[in-house]
DNA sequence: CTGTCTATCTATAAATC
DNA sequence: TGATTTATAGATAGACA
């Protein structure tokens, strides 16, 4: 029931190896026969392994013979240049892969900060003992970017609700502008960059985190508790 | 978003050709990378098409050169072999998508015999002037079936619950033994085979169909509704 | 070894930018 | 032309007969 997604490298069971191998071999020969089937095209593949006496070839002997002997007109040079074409293919796989590991790790980092801020706002205290400058520079960024979220929301209701701007304020009161100002994230932390736009957080991890959090006037007013996870 | 199961054929419109043919060639490529990575095995594909000046080979043209040189060491015998395998296993193929409708349409063939049979307890009655011999005998061996299953229930109930047989029997009073015998089913219809053993079944289109079913004694007693939907 | 089954993973047709 | 997105068709790992 395929467990798990199958990592890319040298299969060591034999059993498993030999077994993938007759499934991706039938595999791979049906998809060649539907590309020359659907795009109306020559192709041909070969495939040699020790659990066959002989190299296997689709879709035909003949087939690969007029392949190769297409490939073979070709001069030396013009191979080269397809060698360098598939080189190339493979430098663009290789930075793409690169580019989604970047993109995955930015994912994982955000949905980290989430939970920290969540565990946070439970805690009602910053346990900031065991986070790094690092850590704590993304959450104020995460944290910044709810409270924008917020402030957005609120301003849809002023304009669209007929709730006063006051009566909105009270539902959401740390949405204020003084904390919307934009964070200049992903260069490092950099205690001197919008440090006084951020003052609330800088007054938290000046203090010991036991004490009221940027969100006390919503629920935790007095939010420390010997239970780190119930407010 | 692969609104249907592409047909296996000529791509028609060249546009869509096209975009067909760089995928699946992509595609192809990988899957040839990853069988030999995964399986640690030699193996080379070649496109010819009109989209690329020069024929496209992977893994590269040395690649290729080297599953070539190992195939032309093949005696011509040999590759004859090779060619009548691939036939061989274009013949095994047709089998087999042969035997794939035969059974599709066996299955649809049951599906639409619980239609009729969840149908007829609906209403009350076989609407059997519609249905042809073979469509009845087919329903009595569905039927029987399905009474082969409630025998099975109820042996079970009768072994592993607190329950006595007898109150077993009057939550399904129609699973008799009488009614258990195999039908030998598939063979066309005969009239003369397995008819005692069936002998509701042909009590049942021996009338009209709007008196007693041979479920009645469940909660169809007096089975006929003007309404041949709503019992 | 070959076929079957099922839960997942992967490929890709179409639409859109 | 190529990249991205989304929903579906297809491939296949692992277990079993």
């Amino acid at each position: 029931m395929t467990r798990k997604k199958v990592k890319l490298a040298f299969i060591v069971n034999d059993a498993a190896r030999k077994a993938t191998y007759k499934k991706r071999k039938k595999g791979l020969m049906k998809k060649v026969d539907e590309l020359t089937t659907l795009c109306g095209i020559e192709a041909c593949a070969i495939v040699y392994s020790p659990y066959d006496s002989q190299p296997e070839v689709w879709p035909s002997p003949w087939g690969v013979q007029k392949a190769l002997a297409k490939f073979r007109t070709m001069p030396e040079l013009e191979q080269s240049k397809k060698m360098v074409n598939q080189e190339t293919f493979l430098k663009q796989r290789i930075l793409k892969a690169k580019e989604q590991v970047k993109k995955q790790n930015k994912d994982n980092r955000e949905k980290e900060m989430t939970l920290l801020m969540l565990q946070c706002l439970s805690a009602g205290k910053l346990l900031h003992d065991n986070l790094t400058m690092v850590d704590l520079n993304d959450l104020a960024w995460l944290i910044d970017q709810n409270l924008k979220d917020v402030d957005r929301r609120l301003e849809t209701m002023n304009k669209n609700s007929h709730m006063t701007p006051s009566q909105a304020q009270m539902i959401a009161p740390v949405a204020k502008n003084e904390y919307m100002t934009p964070v200049d994230h992903g260069h490092g932390f950099d205690m001197n960059v919008d440090t006084m736009q951020k003052q609330w957080f800088m007054d938290l991890i000046n203090n010991n985190g036991d004490e009221t959090m940027p969100f006390g006037d919503v629920n935790l007013q007095n939010g420390f508790c010997p239970n780190p996870l119930l407010p």
